[in-house]
DNA sequence: GGTTACATGTAACTAGTTACATGATTAG
DNA sequence: CTAATCATGTAACTAGTTACATGTAACC
């Protein structure tokens, strides 16, 4: 799954592995984490499936044309920047050799097939997660299938709690039950958020009767 | 963890390894999954380790005296039951080989520790959950550790929503905005259940002042 | 001149998974 | 007699982690 991530960010923008990490923490970070450890590695991967490349980037000695395509290596924002703003700032912070990272074209056939990818197993809400936030690259069938599936895999759970309850609640002390009861709201509330994605997907995919 | 859960469902009873799955998959199935495949190495390796023992169950032929304490293979209960129960079944299920693990002394100290840890790195919340089915095995103030530790934890979460969010928000997309949203009304509401079971935990530690 | 942040990587480890191999027992 | 369920296990793989190694550049 770090791949798809990785593959998602690099959609937007090229980017070296250090700010890539940053980006994914702070975008992702509650739903999937990510060390250099494992990082790297991927990219690795990555390149040698052909689905990014590498670019060793020297010091932007001319000034970047076109809008900045490599970040300044961030903390360019808040009261940070202010500080250092008193400064003309002499380069903007002239890297090293740093390896920018571009995605192909097939690694955007790796990612969409990622995103497909029907993960049936071991879903543990994470992968979901992690797809939903690029579900905007999911042509809007495949965007309705994965919320639909997703939906299922939760009431299945519901039912689950609830047919094999009778003989476990005996030997479920008032913490137990507790988090049952809990975790049983919590789904049943992903349900409702669900159902009101999709409804909006359906809405938007059937604009056609207005009568 | 698995340790863990496998220690604490032990503690209530010995079981041989298949139906300790049974146990493991319908009490903590939405917070940790278990297979044969993770089960079994776990028990041999707790075997070796001292904290469990396992003894070659023959099949009780002798009706097993002092209240079951070898279960009968489960699926005792609901329609199956009534359908069995017709005829006067001749043997409990009268077993095979199977390998009965009981917890022992120093099982006993190997899941307090594992209890008591504070794992304070890569918590998902099923590490939580885990520790919390379990915490009626843990002294007052411990418990409370755990629940403020948790906390702590989601208190943290959501401030870096709120602090990283403005450069943030901008390059989000409506699907990802309402992903951030519901988890954020998830984590409050998190926060809130602990809440109340830390007023619990504190109201029945101090029943001392009633003037 | 020392601390902090940037930047990339490797090695060993953790903690599970699926697929496979094997075989007994029992229900129909 | 054959399919399902019970029962135990191994092997190969997945997907990450932490700790280590290395070095540059900037801040103050």
């Amino acid at each position: 799954m770090l791949e798809l991530a990785i593959l998602g960010t690099l959609k937007d923008q090229p980017l070296h592995g250090y700010e890539l990490k940053k980006r994914l923490v702070d975008a992702l970070g509650p739903f999937s984490s990510v060390s250099f450890g494992s990082l790297y590695p991927a990219l690795a991967r990555l390149q040698r499936a052909g689905a990014v490349e590498a670019s060793e980037a020297p010091p932007p000695t001319s000034a970047p044309a076109g809008g900045a395509p490599i970040p300044m290596t961030g903390s360019i924002a808040g009261e940070a920047a202010a500080f250092r703003a008193r400064r003309p700032r002499p380069e903007p912070r002239s890297s090293r050799v740093r390896k920018v990272y571009r995605i192909t074209p097939q690694g955007e056939a790796l990612f969409d097939e990622l995103l497909a990818a029907d993960t049936a197993t071991a879903d543990d809400g994470r992968t979901f997660s992690l797809k939903f936030a690029f579900c905007r690259y999911l042509p809007p069938e495949a965007r309705l299938g994965l919320l639909e599936r997703r939906r299922a895999q939760l009431v299945e759970r519901l039912a689950r709690y609830r047919s094999g309850g009778r003989n476990r609640s005996e030997r479920m002390d008032r913490y137990m039950r507790s988090l049952v009861d809990h975790d049983t709201e919590a789904t049943e509330r992903d349900i409702t958020w669900l159902d009101s994605l999709i409804a909006t997907e359906k809405a938007s995919q059937t604009p056609k009767e207005t009568t």
